[in-house]
RNA sequence: GCCGCCUUAGCUCAGUAGGUUAGAGCGCUAGAUUGUGGAUCUAGAGGUCCCCCGUUCGAUCCGGGGAGGCGGUA
């Protein structure tokens, strides 16, 4: 297994601005990867998605083993071919998404028998597998460990077992991982909210030896807090030479939070999913453009952007594409968010290397501290 | 002209054998959405039950008259 080089440049307080080298091309970090689960970052082109500035995007073993599935992939010349993004590719290991979308799932110590959300046919993943279809069929640069998501709440002794499940089939992962020298593997730390599973699971994801540690189970329902709380037990616990990556995460006030603590890469469907529902993320908080106040503003979403999404076309436009059920308009949304994101990443790095990143960090927080996830209920209220 | 049917939320329509606060779908106004099911969920606002008179303790509902719409017919 390769590792690939990271170089920090730069330390503020807990926050890192470093550049993690691959085989094709470098990642500035505190990175946003925008996420493409079926080989598309939804309604935008490629290299919409580069101009944004992003180095990296995420592609998804759940969703292109199921279609057009990974052998045919390999076939077509291998993922970045097939969809082409030239680029480093960092793909899921789709425990997640066995977790959060097939009806049936069956766990063994060896991995997990699914039914396929498509068609409800029958599929298994092991480690072994799921390194196979990341590493060798999709040819993924950073692949992930399989590991088991859990739900929140969830009880102590269940997180613990879930905890040493994932630990066990990361062992696995870098079994069947192997020495391929242009690519690498990432481990994932588990143990929900509980401080003891978090500290335990760092410290033997640490051990193992991956080419970077990623934090799992996080922005499942804790809310911003308990997120933010889970950083603060686990991050201490994870070397500072590998990068540190939360996976699914986040809101903007979630990345400027988790980057104070020590997180250098990122990924979540927030900006394309919320773009493609309505929702534009800007400097003041996230707005819906299905709003009738928005019907006759003719303002432009940040006119200081470059992005054509965000100067060129008006909140009326947008508004009356997004009550239309218009494609342009999801796609001019998911456009400006992921410009959003990535201006976000920018400013952040640029104050970490300006010892500026705790003033951007305060000025954020107060903007944002409404936008903060609150935990989930069992019963809702109303 | 005559005959029949119809008129209830912004729209399309239920309903009440005469009884507290008249419903649905869509639309509208908002909210939710975090390792993506272009999905879904939640809440709210909105009514002279066409108008007038009568019967009745009480009428959106029954009777009479009128207005408007659709169809048939001379």
């Amino acid at each position: 297994m390769a590792v690939f080089a990271f170089d920090i440049q730069a330390v503020e307080g807990l926050a890192r601005r470093g550049v993690l080298h691959t085989p094709r091309g470098d990642i500035q970090t505190p990175a946003f990867m925008p996420v493409g689960t079926v080989g598309t970052v939804k309604a935008l082109y490629m290299d919409q998605v580069r101009d944004t500035g992003a180095d990296i995007i995420l592609g998804n073993t759940y969703h292109l083993m199921l279609r057009p599935g990974a052998e045919r992939v390999k076939r077509l010349g291998g993922l970045h071919d097939f969809i082409g993004w030239d680029r480093p590719i960092l793909t899921d290991s789709g425990g997640f998404q066995v977790w959060s979308l097939s009806q049936l799932r069956k766990m063994d110590s060896d991995g997990v028998t699914f039914q396929s959300h498509i068609d409800g046919s029958t599929h298994r993943l092991t480690p072994a597998r799921s390194i196979e279809i990341q590493a060798g069929l999709l040819g993924a640069d950073i692949s992930m460990q399989l590991d088991e998501c859990t739900d929140y709440p969830c009880r102590h002794e269940d997180a613990e077992a879930s905890m040493k499940l994932s630990l066990d089939w990361g062992e696995r992962s870098l079994d069947a991982f192997g020495d391929r020298g242009k690519q690498t593997l990432f481990g994932i730390v588990q143990g929900s909210t509980y401080p003891d599973l978090r500290e335990a699971s760092a410290k033997q994801v640490v051990a193992q030896g991956f080419g970077g540690v990623a934090i799992g189970g996080l922005a499942v329902g804790e809310g911003h807090d308990a997120m933010c709380a889970t950083l603060d037990v686990t991050m201490p616990h994870i070397s500072e030479d590998v990068p540190r990556y939360v996976m699914g995460v986040g809101k903007p006030i979630d990345l400027v939070e988790a980057v104070a603590r020590g997180v250098d890469m990122f990924d979540c469907v927030l900006p394309t999913r919320s773009g493609r529902h309505g929702q534009a993320w800007t400097w003041d908080g996230p707005i819906n453009l299905k709003n009738a106040k928005f019907a006759e503003d003719l303002a432009p979403l940040d006119p200081s952007m470059t992005c054509p999404a965000s100067r060129d076309y008006s909140r009326a436009y947008l508004h009356h594409l997004i009550r239309s059920g218009e494609y342009l308009g999801a796609m001019l949304l998911s456009w400006h968010n992921t410009a959003f994101f990535q201006t976000l990443m920018q400013t952040i790095r640029e104050a970490i290397l300006a010892g500026e990143f705790e003033a951007l960090r305060r000025e954020l927080t107060v903007r944002w501290d409404a936008t903060k996830s609150k935990p989930k209920t069992e019963t809702q209220p109303g």
